[in-house]
DNA sequence: TCCGAGAGAGTTTTT
DNA sequence: CTCTCTCGGA
């Protein structure tokens, strides 16, 4: 067979010549289906790699016959680029992809035979959930009993399950016609009733508006090669290689999606297999009517996203699946030294029913983990920040080279601030996303709308954005309009003067925005290849830009440089696509992960890492900071119940530990505000599996426990939590090196660019970045910290000491609340009346607004508790305000 | 229609 | 605490 002139040969001594003896089989293996079981840093990335480039020179397959599919576009980017080090630029066009963007390619090529046009828009989450909402709108859903998100976790689960709405309806509600018009909920006795009828009205409405969401993305493709013969022919054909990573973390839709891909259950059904009998097959290039051979690499006890639907048994039934299946197990470990693994291998064992297992390394013992018990997590932080810029100084530590790992998003709040004081550079990785920010979703929702007209969701939401005085009842005329007549929401806009009734207001702003549509499309049209160009043009005719740039609200300022970030990101994209086109271009908008923000593997950011457990799999940092390391916090409260999702965190747990190379730290606190509100926590069981001779606690127990003798036999006294205690200015690790005060250091790190990304605005800290510090300090009022008040009273601005000789000062004190009485929380004195005289306001006062600052009265209004208020604000502008409810103070 | 203010509810993890 | 929704007033 002839080679591809851009495929570099490799022989068969440079593939293999360096891998461990598993390692080479599994690159090597020769059959239908392939299990590599590839435990935490087992060089799984690297055999994956190796094996494609096996089967292209060795088994002398095409380029264009593999399929190769990851979790992130990251890891898809990762490989693609190891793929072209190692066999040249064919790597480039190869079908490295996730699972989505894979069926997005089929789907555009393909959807039309089961009435999906190209241009098909991709719903993210708060599509869906506006979806939804309209929805329960229209067939008088009450959405507090039935939240939107609710719902679309149950169409959520059916979709993974390959449940069509048309079953569900079948057998819930038969008598329901999707699409039909003033259809009421009534009542139900089963809930599943009104789930199987928002369903099916929500993929009715999807259609309505050639619109996918993510699962629909799989769960489609599967239909499309399902019901189209001959499109499931063209790819099974086409694909003879199909390999999988992270296969623990797929659910059942994808399951079917890759056996259908390969054509499994055809071949199955034609005849019975011939690959049994063979003791070693022909590859399958030879005999196209062979389903294509399957390789998937996965790790059963890093399986964290049952949630979204991930099913285990996929990788545990792999052999049944798929009969005459070879599994290779790699359980040396090239990552992390043995004391970490000793604690992974440890605490893993605690799960049940799993397949025994038991990495090991060559790289020796290596450090101890390091234990830290804080009191609270602002200390937790705090003494974090002060570890890392002591290893960065004292051992050369690159900030790069460490990674805060946590539970939650919200756990990075304290986090970030301790870090921010400690003048150490750090990237959060996560939380609100790019793309999930309003300014930016609206400039989507443009450009969504020039490609797919049709996208009714996208539509309505920009009508009256920016605001141009459409507001609902604009709209549901136009909706009247288009639901009678069964076609799109911008059908209507565009036939606005056949709609009768429409106010002469209304009309001539709805012709506007008509107008503005048209002109864009058009300009859209002729720009197609310069999304960059289209997105800058949305920007200024909309008034998007406009409306942000002239406003005060200082937020709006990093709104702007958002936008202008979106644009960049836009000119990014079409020079590294060779055919960019808009549509291209909203794709990869609708399919980024937060491991997608990192820096591949080879930049150094030069900064410290923050991120979720789930973000972090598939990574690997010299130095590891496992926080929040408490019941309740981790494993999660939620979770603690279930044994099966217990078993779950502790494979979070294990994924978490197995990230360190060289050495990893558990930290907790013994108090976490959540939600303002401050709790006991007790020890993480996670940190009781790990053998005690493998940490090393610099701090055991913390203040109060030890105080109280330890947390073992009596429970806490409730009113303990309300410690309010976010000042801390001083602490002494007690064992730990010279003692020294952390927290206050100010002068390591490069003092630029927190939290941002790539220069730019990727993470939380851009926008209002100095915003609220030591909020803790302010809860007053709550009966919690009342009582401690009372009766810790007297140490407040002191020290406690303890036996271990730590010194904590601390601060209470209560922030002065507007006039509320004492012990009366600000808003419990709001709801009543803030005590405030009309009498004793007149014109030329001076008053303080929470909210607008210094302001004079300009007009007093006495209408008893109606009062009425009148005062110019200066920038803010003048305002009326109701006098009893109104956030003044008179000065 | 727009705006401000107040009430209320919610936080696990995410392709 | 923070975001969203609802309500009342201009």
């Amino acid at each position: 067979m002839q080679q591809d002139p851009d495929l570099i040969a490799r022989s068969a001594t440079e593939l293999v010549g360096d891998l461990n003896p598993q390692q080479a089989q599994a690159v090597q293996y020769r059959g239908q289906a392939l299990l590599i079981g590839a435990g935490a840093g087992s060089g799984k990335t690297r055999v994956l790699t190796r094996r494609i480039a096996w089967i292209l020179t060795q088994f002398g397959a095409w380029p264009s016959q593999i399929l190769a599919i990851t979790f992130t576009n990251k890891a898809a980017a990762e490989m693609r680029e190891r793929l072209s080090a190692l066999i040249g630029p064919v790597a480039e066009h190869m079908w490295v992809s996730t699972f989505h963007s894979a069926c997005v390619r089929i789907l555009r090529r393909d959807g039309k035979a089961i009435g999906l046009n190209s241009g098909f828009s991709i719903y993210d989450t708060a599509d869906c959930e506006r979806l939804v909402k309209l929805i329960a709108a229209d067939l008088n859903i009450d959405v507090k009993r039935y939240t939107p998100r609710a719902i679309l976790t149950r169409i959520s689960d059916y979709k993974n399950n390959l449940k069509s709405w048309q079953s569900q309806l079948k057998t819930y509600a038969p008598d329901y016609r999707p699409g039909q018009r003033g259809y009421q909920i009534g009542n139900f006795g089963d809930i599943e009733v009104l789930y199987s009828i928002v369903y099916a009205e929500y993929q009715h409405r999807l259609a309505a508006a050639n619109a996918v969401d993510f699962d629909d993305l799989i769960g489609r493709t599967v239909e499309l090669l399902r019901t189209q013969p001959d499109v499931a022919a063209y790819y099974r054909h086409k694909f003879r290689y199909i390999l999988v990573d992270e296969y623990q973390d797929t659910n059942h839709a994808q399951y079917v999606l890759v056996r259908e891909l390969a054509g499994v259950d055809e071949h199955n059904a034609a005849g019975q297999s011939a690959l049994a009998a063979s003791g070693a097959p022909a590859a399958p290039v030879q005999m196209s009517q062979q389903p294509a051979w399957i390789t998937v690499v996965g790790d059963s006890d890093q399986s964290i996203y049952a949630f979204r639907g991930a099913d285990i048994r996929n990788i545990q039934d792999f052999e049944r699946d798929f009969p005459g299946a070879k599994t290779i197990m790699l359980e040396q470990n090239y990552r992390s030294t043995q004391t970490i693994l000793d604690a992974a291998n440890a605490v893993i064992a605690n799960n049940q029913g799993r397949k025994p297992k038991k990495l090991w390394t060559a790289l020796g013992k290596g450090d101890p983990i390091i234990g830290y018990a804080a009191d609270n997590a602002q200390q937790e932080a705090a003494w974090i920040a002060g570890e890392i810029a002591r290893i960065h100084v004292e051992e050369g530590v690159a900030y790069s080279d460490i990674a805060i790992m946590y539970r939650a998003n919200a756990q990075s709040r304290s986090l970030e601030e301790a870090l921010i004081n400690a003048g150490l550079p750090y990237q959060l990785v996560g939380g609100t996303k790019f793309y999930e920010r309003r300014e930016i979703k609206d400039a989507i929702a443009y450009l969504q709308a020039i490609v797919n007209p049709a996208d009714n969701v996208n539509m309505r939401r920009i009508l009256n954005v920016p605001k141009r005085g459409l507001g609902p009842r604009a709209e549901s005329i136009i909706v009247a309009w288009s639901d009678a007549r069964g076609t799109t929401f911008w059908n209507g806009v565009d036939h606005l003067d056949e709609i009768e009734g429409v106010p002469t207001r209304t009309a001539k702003q709805l012709a506007a925005f008509r107008d503005l549509m048209r002109e864009l499309s058009a300009f859209a049209a002729e720009h197609d290849a310069k999304p960059s160009e289209i997105v800058a043009e949305v920007l200024q005719r909309t008034g998007l830009l406009g409306e942000l740039q002239c406003s005060e609200d200082p937020q709006d300022a990093s709104r702007v440089e958002n936008l202008s970030q979106l644009q960049s990101v836009a000119a990014e994209f079409e020079q590294n696509t060779p055919d960019a086109t808009l549509a291209g271009f909203l794709e990869t908008t609708a399919l980024v992960a937060d491991s997608d923000q990192l820096p591949s593997e080879n930049e150094d950011s030069g900064k410290v890492t923050m991120m979720t457990l789930h973000t972090a799999k598939g990574l690997e940092y010299p130095v590891v900071f496992l926080t929040g390391m408490e019941q309740g916090t981790f494993p999660h409260s939620r979770a603690m119940e279930d044994a099966s999702e217990l078993s779950e965190e502790r494979r979070l747990a294990y994924v978490g530990i197995t990230r360190a190379k060289r050495r990893l730290y558990v930290t907790r606190a013994a108090v976490r505000a959540q939600w303002g509100q401050a709790n006991e926590m007790m020890p993480s069981q996670f940190l009781d599996e790990i053998p005690d001779t493998l940490i090393d606690w610099k701090r055991r127990e913390t203040g109060m426990e030890r105080m109280r003798g330890g947390w073992s036999n009596n429970s806490f006294d409730d009113e303990f939590g309300g410690w309010d205690d976010s000042d801390t200015t001083t602490f002494g690790g007690s064992s730990y090196g010279s003692s020294r005060s952390y927290g206050s250091r100010s002068s390591y790190g490069s003092g630029s660019s927190y939290g941002s990304y790539g220069g730019s605005s990727y993470s939380s800290g851009s926008s209002g970045s100095s915003r609220r510090f030591g909020s803790g300090a302010s809860r007053t009022g709550r009966s919690g910290s009342a009582s401690y008040r009372s009766r810790y009273g007297s140490s407040s601005g002191s020290s406690t000491s303890s036996r271990s000789g730590k010194v904590t000062t601390r601060r209470t004190t209560p922030k002065s609340s507007s006039s509320a009485g004492f012990g009366v929380s600000p808003s419990a004195a709001l709801k009543r009346d803030n005590g405030l005289n009309i009498a004793d306001f007149h014109v030329g006062d001076k008053v303080t607004h929470d909210q607008y600052g210094l302001g004079t009265v300009v007009d007093t209004v006495d209408k008893g508790p109606k009062s009425v208020l009148t005062v110019d604000f200066g920038s803010s502008g003048v305002k009326r305000l109701m006098l009893r409810v109104a956030p003044i103070e008179k000065l």
